[in-house]
DNA sequence: GCAGCAGTTCGATAAACGTCGTACAATAAA
DNA sequence: TTTATTGTACGACGTTTATCGAACTGCTGC
């Protein structure tokens, strides 16, 4: 069976804002947007432990922030931009600039 | 003493989409945003006990959404919307767009 | 002074969250 | 076929969360 992804008429605000309330999942999402190719979930220089980066990807996931596709053993990941932005325009955009001017580090 | 509230370089984007993450809050935040009029707890229609109001109007605060200041035996509450758009710029006003746009309800 | 109103504080509770380690499945590479 | 790689599933854990009711504080007004 497939990955649950929602669809765009079924994404909601607090649940999207609750996944990117995160540091963690704030950061996965700052690295997609800056490097918009799919990319495996290993790829991300987490900080925790691999079953936690699992988690932190479903709520990305069902939340309908990102995408993620089955290639092989691996997941790709992609943020759902456009998909987003019909659903919450500018809200996207405006995370990732607060995120890019208050974080210390880059992503 | 008076109440905490966050100074603005002090305002964390994990900590204030996690306040906004919230029905009640998000809630609490439009009203606000509709009516800029510094307005008491008891003026929301909430749906929740008196301290549930209290809980979520101290993480508003604590957050540095709203500010609250003591008027007698109520406490004003209005959005710090200069305070947001200077740390996090645009990012209020698409959350607040976008809860307008999805919400069945207005505010 | 006394009654009422606005809101807080203090447990309590049940659910959700972030984290981990271990065990597992599935594919890829040797 | 064996080994390595990629990621999931399943508890388990301590913490935080949203919620409530009951008791309390501090003003306001009769």
């Amino acid at each position: 069976m497939g990955l649950y992804h929602p669809a765009t008429e079924e994404l909601e605000l607090p649940t999207v804002l609750h996944a990117l309330s995160d540091p963690q999942r704030l950061r996965i999402v700052r690295k997609l947007s800056i490097d918009p190719e799919p990319r495996a979930c290993g790829s991300f220089e987490m900080d925790v432990s691999k079953s936690t980066c699992t988690h932190h990807f479903r709520v990305l996931r069902e939340a309908g922030v990102i995408e993620q596709e089955v290639l092989g053993t691996s997941r790709l990941n992609s943020l759902r931009r456009e998909d987003l932005d019909e659903r919450f325009p500018g809200l996207l955009d405006a995370v990732l600039a607060s995120a890019d001017a208050t974080s210390a580090a880059p992503a």
